[in-house]
RNA sequence: UGUCCCGUGGUGUAACUGGUUAACACGUCUGACUCUGGAUCAGAAGAGUCUAGGUUCGAGUCCUAGCGGGACAGCCA
């Protein structure tokens, strides 16, 4: 999809950054709009990072801006490329195009040092000896001011010296540090004398050995944006304390100022969005890595079988403001069914086979009767469905003992086979010892075929099937959602674990699909009808053997009813 | 108990920047239609905008005070 889509693919409501956004365009301050995406790569991106990339990626499409992809990798002690290649992947995959504008915030270490010696001289910034504990000790408390450092006022041919000699290598790490001289009596915690870099002996992912002192994130951050003259800085809540550091940088610098504006970052019910618990359930094999299809990972969600189209539509619905907010996950699940219910190509599945028998069928017959693919989109056309004598229905469509409004079969009852004929049910098969019901015996009406409109028989419900010999074995993976609580992380005293839901993967491995699905490849979706939508897994499946991931259930009313009743 | 931010139906977001009976989406509930108990269509319930004062002809929007929630004391981002 184009980037000339996406910008018509939706109807963008307002909301207070655009409404900044169309101020500064109106009073001439800004000719166009460029913003950015900056991703630290210590970790997969998660649907929260996708609600930021929509807004970066997507303002800068409605306003003919751009939008710059910076890695934010100032810590090699916690990035890998590995991270680098994965949120690439999911940028793309989600379908924003970056251009050459791929950056990284290491790209400016040459000129972030030179930005330093320019706050040294200007006697805005010193060398300090302190330990990082001591540090934290005279740094004050969010009521009490914090002391100033003895090294506080130290020459400028000294913290030269000495930040020369740092960047060299000559200390250890943790014995030197840079800090910005601002006011450690300020309300604002930030303002305590920031320290602008640390040492740290490692290698960086990109710049190898070249550095031994590498910047912190907010002396990085507002001067990548400065250099790549971003007019809009979007980032979330927890960064408002600061701005004030932000602009003091770049004020002191004497740089291009971009704006920084903060947002809510994205809460989802039933899940969490914490890099590091999402970690932890990885370590924890409590999932089946960072792509799990129950992880609200993009990855996971890809795996699962969401499509782009859906996320970018669902994170256009979440709006944007600066509130704390937890979005229903049955907005999320909305937002596929709708994108699917026009593109997948309906088939018939079922999941937990009860045999049946039409008895008055010719033994060796197989017709073949016409299917349509999407009853949404008659150019997707129709299929051949083959049926014969003995079928398979879903168990949950009989009930020897029909509760009350039950539309399927039962004892004596008629139903319709989904573009087949009217059947009704003459005799339970059971197991002798377990009374389980093992088959079903029933006849049809031969004039009661699809379409051809040669009976007025009617049936009060429709029921999906396959015919046995046809029909070929899968599995099929339901996933609900990861926790049985709305609020897994709400809990006080109680670890988030502790409400991951037991049942949120059911691995069916004896599922019998229509033969059309047999070449079925990953990533295909699919809607199985009646049951939901279902995607080809890209992890289990095998040449010709495809497993099934089911995204979302379609809507249920049975199910409703059936749970009133109760 | 410091600074900053935020309080609008169950959830989320709007409200022409001070102007009618507070809108939209999801969810919920009816009903219609249907060879998917899907989709679609029609409709309903649900908030008087955290509280109390004030300004004003008029306040969700402005002011004051309170209450509630969140962020900040990494050499993480």
């Amino acid at each position: 999809m184009s980037q000339e889509e996406i910008k018509n693919e939706s109807k963008k409501p307002t909301n207070f950054i655009r409404e900044i956004i169309d101020e500064d365009l109106k009073s001439g301050k800004h000719k166009t709009v460029h913003t950015r995406f900056p991703p630290e790569p210590n970790g997969y991106l998660h649907i929260g990072h996708a609600k930021s990339i929509c807004l970066n990626f997507g303002l800068a499409i409605d306003y003919n801006g751009k939008c710059n992809l910076r890695f934010d990798d100032t810590n090699p002690t916690k990035e890998e490329q590995e991270y680098v290649d994965s949120i690439k992947e999911d940028v793309r995959w989600l379908g924003f195009n970056w251009e050459d504008r791929e950056y990284y915030a290491s790209d400016y270490f040459e000129q972030l040092y030179e930005y330093a010696l320019k706050l040294i001289k200007k006697g805005k910034a010193y060398i300090d000896s302190l330990t990082a504990e001591q540090i934290r000790e005279t740094r004050g408390t969010p009521t009490e001011a914090g002391k100033e450092s003895p090294f506080r006022d130290r020459s400028v041919e000294e913290n030269l010296d000495l930040f020369e000699r740092m960047k060299n290598g000559e200390f250890k790490e943790g014995e030197l540090v840079l800090r910005a001289k601002i006011d450690m009596a300020s309300p604002n915690l930030n303002m305590r004398d920031p320290v602008m870099y640390r040492i740290l002996h490692k290698a960086h992912h990109r710049t190898g050995n070249k550095w031994c002192i590498y910047p912190m994130y907010d002396w990085a951050h507002g001067q990548s944006d400065s250099i790549e003259r971003i007019t809009h800085s979007l980032c979330t809540l927890e960064f408002e304390n600061h701005r004030p550091l932000y602009d003091w940088f770049v004020q002191e610098l004497e740089i291009y100022p971009p704006r920084q504006i903060e947002f809510a970052r994205l809460n989802l019910s039933y899940t969490i969005m914490s890099k590091r618990k999402l970690l932890s359930l990885v370590e924890g094999k409590y999932v089946d890595g960072w792509d799990d299809p129950r992880m609200p990972t993009i990855s996971g969600l890809r795996r699962r079988g969401f499509t782009p189209e859906s996320i970018r539509n669902f994170s256009e619905r979440v709006g944007m403001a600066k509130r704390e907010n937890t979005i229903d996950v049955s907005l999320l699940e909305f937002s596929v069914r709708e994108d699917l219910n026009l593109k997948a190509k309906r088939v018939m599945a079922v999941l937990n086979p009860l045999k049946i028998v039409i008895t008055n069928y010719p033994d060796d017959q197989t017709e073949d009767l016409e299917a349509v693919n999407n009853p949404e989109d008659a150019s997707m056309g129709t299929r051949l469905v083959p049926f014969s004598k003995e079928l398979f229905i879903d168990k949950d469509d009989f009930k020897e003992v029909p509760p009350p409004k039950f539309h399927r079969l039962s004892p004596g009852k008629e139903v319709r086979l989904r573009y087949a004929y009217i059947i009704r049910c003459d005799e339970v098969v059971k197991n002798e010892k377990s009374g389980e019901v093992i088959e079903l015996h029933c006849t049809y009406f031969p004039d009661t075929k699809s379409g051809t409109g040669t009976s007025s028989k009617k049936a009060k419900g429709t029921i999906h099937w396959v015919s046995a010999k046809h029909a070929f074995d899968a599995e099929v993976r339901l996933y609900d959602r990861l926790f049985s609580v709305a609020d897994p992380e709400g809990e006080e005293g109680k670890d988030f674990t502790e409400f991951l839901n037991p049942n949120s993967l059911e691995i069916q491995r004896h599922c019998k699909l229509e033969p059309s699905l047999k070449t079925a490849k990953p990533i295909e979706k699919f809607q199985f009808e009646r049951t939901g939508y279902f995607c080809v897994d890209t992890k289990y499946s095998k040449e010709s053997s495809p497993v099934f991931n089911r995204i979302v259930t379609l809507r249920d009313s049975w199910s409703k009813i059936e749970q009133a009743s109760k």
